[in-house]
DNA sequence: GGAAGAACCCACATTTCTGTAAGTATGCCG
DNA sequence: CGGCATACTTACAGAAATGTGGGTTCTTCC
């Protein structure tokens, strides 16, 4: 019996580079704007919304709840909410995310520690 | 004597959760649409626009100029222009770019391995 | 009683990004 | 002479991302 075109990408080493690779969609999401940030944020430890809305210096509301939608679609991020009133809710790194935010912190630690040599004099 | 804001803001380290923390703008080169994956193309060695542009796929010449241009003002790509015809121009990236494509590239391989698990079952 | 606080959602406006199509220069090839 | 090749640039247009302001819910504090 012959392998449905499925079975086979199933196998094929996903790639970015390749334009209809579902990889490149998360690296997109883990790359946007926010994303990286709030999973900086997040690093060290659970946070609720407004603290991570303080912590992300400049994001707005809308963005902030957004993006933690997608990151937790993926399977990045956890969202729990405690059924009080006033609301409660905790957001929390999964331990995908967590080792995803390994690479990412130390990508832009890389580029906090050779600021000076990345902004040196422009022409 | 009072040291001067700007002073006091070179001893600072830098912060990317800080809203005018110039890392933050260099971060956003990195991780926009193309810069990643332009990165992540040039890892392998010096490549010309052309082929550059088949390596990144689904990305316009425009897109690709235009990028380019910000990496290179970042020192993390340089451009060789070799003054014949028809034009022949090569990229490649700094040694301060290398440094930095080998972040981007654990972080995009994470994902790669990783994308079974993070594309599970969306309720 | 009125205000504040938490974690959102929604409509609307605007900014930013990205793509498409066309144009530029110049020498070689047929 | 006409066309091709390379590495772009520019104008224009459409798409996508982002911000703003307002609303919601219920309870505690003054």
């Amino acid at each position: 019996m012959h392998k449905s075109l499925n079975e086979i990408a199933q196998h094929l080493p996903a790639n970015v580079l390749a334009e209809d690779c579902p990889s490149r969609a998360i690296l997109q999401h883990v790359t946007s704007r926010w994303g990286t940030l709030i999973l900086i944020a997040l690093a060290p430890g659970t946070l609720r919304f407004a603290e991570l809305r303080r912590r992300v210096q400049g994001i707005s509301e809308r963005m902030l709840a957004q993006t933690l939608q997608v990151l937790e679609s993926d399977h990045l991020v956890i969202r729990t909410a405690h059924e009080v009133v006033p609301p409660h809710v905790d957001y929390a790194l999964t331990p995908l995310g967590a080792e995803l935010a390994v690479r990412v912190l130390s990508l832009a630690h890389w580029i906090e520690e050779n600021l000076p040599a990345l902004q040196e004099a422009q022409t």
